[in-house]
DNA sequence: AAAATAAGAATTGTCGACAATTCATCAATT
DNA sequence: AATTGATGAATTGTCGACAATTCTTATTTT
């Protein structure tokens, strides 16, 4: 017998996984204040579910990082500081620098044209001043390394990192409208993943990763 | 306001949580096969509470990757093969070394005493012939880069992978009942992470993580 | 006036019941 | 005989109600 499909996209046609999305999203977008409670029966009522149905939502959001569960006290919007931040680049560091070891005897021409694409889509939703979009499409360059590494741990791990990244853009953008953390410094790491040097592209990721979160950090000085 | 205090041991004083650990260790120690279905009601039942209250704990489960759940189709106990053990230890390597590069410059008596401490535990459950204490301590061993290195996705990510090494671990003992992946092996570790050079104890990790992978992997051929 | 105490409201945790989906069985069709 | 299709049972998904805990506010005490 086969074993279980591991299903690629884990947002299924369950209402919970629906309900997970969309708060997510809330959260994504800066509809819900960051450090705020959450009530459920209000979230409820406003997403048109259930409580029962919105919780088990939450403990996957919990899990992720989005959300802060405090028994019998309720759940916060999780509020991101410096040292989060800081954690949260040099794991996905850790992680990125994992994902190209894996991969790299994986890369074959079609790989390559694969993420050639995937930074064209960025340097468009760049000159598009699309920042929504270009937040997505450099989150989807990353994504490259981890699928073609075809390692299910490293990828999860990643999905689960990446609401996070995804969650500071947005709470970045909102507070200074001009998109921040792009720039077209992924010439270099597009030019060395197709490359020969594994060290030289690990190297890179070091100092692409710090360069990403210092451009990022000297905002965070908005709120305690 | 003070943020949020991490809770440092998750297992709050809530049914659900007290459930999860409940079904969790029913799980690791072989009670429920893997493979087999979990019927909610029964389980609930055996557990005395709630489907509610199961399903939530069953949701964390999920996460950690010791259910795997089909959406209408119900919860089965994960099975492990040698590619799921292969992808566990390679993984576990590559947070291990991003472990040690964290907490490297970190170390001092105190700490190093309490490394000290955990392989003399681990020994001398050794000499006892104490299999599943050992499992235990060695575990508790590996917890110490994790616990130093002060980074708290790196300790989540290893907190969320322990529980299949662990499962692996009694699954492993249960079918060959002497105690398999355990040896004095930690000798070099240790002496390495005492020592000065970072370099040589992110080598001595990967040869030591192959070995035990290794090691453990040449039995797995009891059930397809 | 400040701190401690106690009722009441609000919120989260838990439960049992109903709805939607899948699974098992068996008859009908080719 | 094998495949298809329908029917009923079993199981999971979702919901609303009750119990336990925390938060708020008013009252008392020092």
């Amino acid at each position: 017998m086969k074993s279980f499909e591991q299903a690629t996209s884990p947002s299924g046609d369950t209402l919970k996984d629906r309900t997970l999305e969309r708060l997510q999203e809330l959260i994504l977008t800066g509809d819900l204040v960051p450090g705020s409670k959450l009530l459920e029966t209000q979230v409820a009522a406003k997403l048109d579910v259930s409580r029962a149905t919105l919780r088990e939502a939450m403990i996957r959001l919990s899990e992720i990082g989005l959300l802060v569960n405090l028994p019998f006290r309720g759940s916060y919007i999780r509020k991101l500081d410096r040292l989060d931040l800081q954690e949260i680049y040099s794991f996905r560091t850790g992680l990125e620098k994992m994902a190209f070891q894996f991969c790299w005897d994986k890369r074959d021409l079609i790989s390559q044209a694969d993420l050639q694409m995937r930074n064209e889509r960025l340097c468009q939703c760049i000159s598009d001043n699309d920042a929504y979009g270009a937040i997505m499409a450099e989150l989807h360059l990353h994504n490259w390394c981890y699928e073609l590494s075809g390692h299910s741990l490293l990828l999860q791990s990643w999905e689960r990192l990446k609401p996070n990244l995804q969650f500071y853009f947005s709470m970045h953008q909102k507070a200074h409208d001009r998109a921040g953390p792009l720039r077209e410094s992924h010439d270099e790491y597009i030019r060395l993943a197709k490359g020969d040097s594994l060290d030289d592209m690990l190297l890179h990721l070091e100092h692409h990763m710090q360069q990403g979160l210092e451009n990022t950090l000297s905002f965070l000085d908005t709120t305690s």
